[in-house]
RNA sequence: GGGCCCGUGGCCAAGCUGGAUAAGGCACCGGCCCUCUAAGCCGGUAAUCGAGGGUUCAAAUCCCUCCGGGCCCGCCA
């Protein structure tokens, strides 16, 4: 498929994120185990790189080869004398290697941390704040979407879910080269928000003061008892007309439970660049364009006799999973001329890969959320072609959806958009349930459990122990610093579990500040800076001083830093369910180098070490993983403190 | 009826493209503030990896059957 309309030429219209800094990519880990796949290569005469793991036991090595099980029939021989063959290598010409063991049937690699560490130092000093990046998605413009909550609530935590994992993907691709757009989808015309907007009109407003999101949440929940259906059906009918009062009074609604909506994002360090209204999309023209591209591709049709005549279906036959359904026909537009979701969503992904022309006006989007960059909205005033087609999209949406995401990319793979199919990415993850109960917008299961109440109960605990820590300090201090650990320990919560296990909502798992937990990352953090505010890091220093377990360790795990980015990344798999990015894997990374600096710090006096030289290198050591934990705590959309 | 996800110590949870004694965290028990923030560090108790079969030199990991929890299979949204 050609991706019209993109070049790279044309400026988008998030200038910031097309102004790229050249990538230097340093990945001392890959460096090592290149050089370990190059020894086994000579040693063995193949590429044996997919039987290398790390082993659990570091007595085992740094890498380890598991390749002499496999080999046995072939070569005749017991896997102990083929470890033994492989053990071999040329010092000279692998200098990160510092031996080889052949350890009954295994290979076990070690690492010469000599060399090992300068190249760490080097690195991160040379890169600094762009430690980790990469150059994998560089000229790539990638759409991320989340959380897409309907403007008629306030977010609860399983909302908070989604957007925590579609904003840290977004950042992911920022620091993979990627030219990121974080979009948010608003359907503002569905019968929630005809039903939300009755109840605006018709009942008394909620004793509930404060957010609005809340306010109408409340309404919208009291309105589903209440409401009159033939007079809701009537606003429907006017908000999907468009150009009318209730149309108007509508958005206006909507866009206002969003301006709320997006102060819990700011909570979460959530932010976006471009928000797309389906009132927009329902009278752009964009579905009529599609329609023909529909019309015209390979696999639909438009029977004139049967059940589904009239509609205009694809046939998803040649998949295995729909087989198995009675009908294997699926309806993109109904007999009516009226699109299903399936089709809406073919349409509007058309859109965003760029197979039909960009149908929007543009506009900043007003509010008071401090960003990082201006947040366009759709709109029906504004300029047109700020839009550029995106290469690669996900979609973070819930796994019950799986089914339904999957036909949307196999129906455009079926009509031949088979580049666009390939690039669509599922993100799913599964949903966050109370113990007894799911989150209901409409039964209001989710008042006491919403993303605020959340944070507010969570900064509410963080501020009794800043207050105990900092009996000195002025109330803005304790104030920002509450709240910054209060929503990292909720983001951090949320993020630190693999997406497809369902979370039960416990106020103690979620809130917990001990162990692997938000508050120790940032208090990590905050004890690093403390030392670096006493005494400032030489940028020189004799690092050969730093031979104990305890600093080894660190420049062991500072190395792999980049390598576990990439890792994430190109470990990325589409499963039947959705697409898996364990992104866990980095919160893990971050709390394993959390614990072994407060190892170190434990073992290792810095400002009061022995002698001048061990001062000087460990100082500098101290501020190598200042920088990682900086870098890590970013992209985990957790904010570094110098103090807490 | 077909399909998807989950099931690992009291609780949460990693490992599941098979490989060396089954990570972590919470809770519990014991120790460490004259020393850079004790939201920390050191040590300890605790697991028939849902059950049963099978494949393999080797199974938490792969295959089959079953059990428990959650979810999906419309010209609806």
């Amino acid at each position: 498929m050609q991706l019209s309309g993109w070049s790279k030429e044309r400026k988008g219209w998030l200038p910031q994120t097309l102004i790229r800094k050249p990538i230097i990519v340093t990945n001392p880990w890959e460096q090592f185990r290149n050089q370990v796949i190059e020894a086994l290569h000579v040693s063995s005469g193949r590429d044996l790189s997919q039987y290398l793991e790390i082993p659990a036991d570091p007595q085992h090595g740094d890498l380890a080869c598991t390749a002499a099980f496999h080999l046995t029939q072939e070569l005749k021989k017991s896997p102990v004398e083929i470890a033994k063959e492989f053990a071999v290598f040329d010092p000279v010409k692998f200098p990160l290697i510092q031996q080889v063991v052949a350890q009954g049937p295994y290979v076990n690699f070690y690492v010469n941390i000599i060399p090992y560490r300068r190249l760490v130092v080097d690195a991160i000093q040379k890169t600094g704040d762009s430690y980790g990046t990469s150059d994998i998605f560089v000229d790539k413009h990638v759409v991320v979407e989340y959380p897409a909550v309907n403007p008629n609530n306030p977010l609860h935590i399983g909302h908070a879910r989604n957007a925590v994992l579609g904003d840290t993907v977004a950042r992911l691709m920022k620091t993979m080269g990627a030219d990121v757009t974080r979009m948010d989808y608003i359907n503002d015309l569905g019968l929630q928000i005809a039903v939300a907007y009755w109840g605006l009109k018709h009942l008394e407003p909620p004793k509930y003061k404060g957010k609005y999101d809340q306010i109408i949440g409340r309404l919208y929940v009291e309105a589903q008892e209440k409401h009159d259906e033939s007079q809701v059906r009537k606003y429907l009918k006017l908000m999907e007309q468009g150009d009318n009062k209730v149309a108007k009074e509508v958005r206006t609604m909507s866009e206002r439970v969003l301006r709320a909506q997006q102060k819990t994002h700011a909570l979460l360090n959530v932010s976006h660049d471009l928000l797309v209204w389906e009132s927009n999309i329902a009278h752009s023209g964009l579905f009529a364009e599609a329609l023909e591209k529909m019309l015209g591709a390979p696999g639909t049709s438009k029977p004139k006799t049967g059940e589904k005549a009239g509609c205009i279906i694809v046939d998803l036959g040649i998949y295995e999973e729909f087989q198995q359904l009675t009908d294997t026909d699926k309806v993109l537009v109904r007999s009516d001329g009226v699109a299903t979701y399936t089709g809406k969503d073919i349409a509007f992904h058309f859109w965003k890969f760029g197979v039909i022309k960009d149908p929007f006006l543009y506009k900043p989007f007003k509010s008071r959320v401090k960003r990082d960059q201006t947040l366009w909205t759709t709109s029906h005033t504004g300029d047109p072609g700020r839009y550029r087609p995106a290469h690669i999209i996900f979609n973070v949406i819930g796994m019950p959806q799986g089914l339904a995401q999957r036909t949307v990319y196999l129906t455009l793979e079926t009509l031949g958009y088979t580049e666009a199919a390939a690039n669509y990415y599922h993100l799913a993850y599964e949903f966050v349930t109370l113990p007894d109960a799911k989150f209901s917008g409409r039964k209001g299961t989710w008042i006491g459990f919403s993303t605020d109440e959340v944070i507010k109960e969570a900064t509410q605990r963080a501020r009794k122990e800043v207050k105990k820590r900092n009996p000195e300090a002025d109330s803005t201090f304790i104030r920002e610093v509450s709240e910054a650990i209060g929503s990292a320990a909720v983001r951090y919560s949320l993020l630190k579990i693999a997406v497809e296990k369902q979370i039960v909502f416990k106020w103690d798992e979620i809130l917990s500040f001990d162990g692997n937990a938000a508050p120790y990352l940032m208090y990590t953090y905050a004890r690093a800076s403390s030392i670096l505010r006493k005494e400032s890091a030489p940028k020189k220093a004799r690092i050969s001083e730093l031979v104990n377990p305890y600093e080894t360790e660190l420049f062991k795990l500072l190395g792999r830093y980049p390598a576990i980015l990439r890792e994430i990344v190109q470990d990325m798999r589409r499963e039947k369910w959705g697409t898996r990015i364990e992104l866990f894997h980095l919160a893990e990374y971050i709390y394993e180098l959390c614990v072994a600096f407060n190892t170190f710090y434990n073992h290792c006096p810095v400002l009061t070490a022995d002698t001048q030289e061990m001062k000087g290198a460990r100082l500098l050591l101290v501020n190598l993983c200042r920088q990682v934990l900086n870098n890590g705590l970013h992209l985990l959309g957790l904010t570094p403190l110098e103090r807490i």
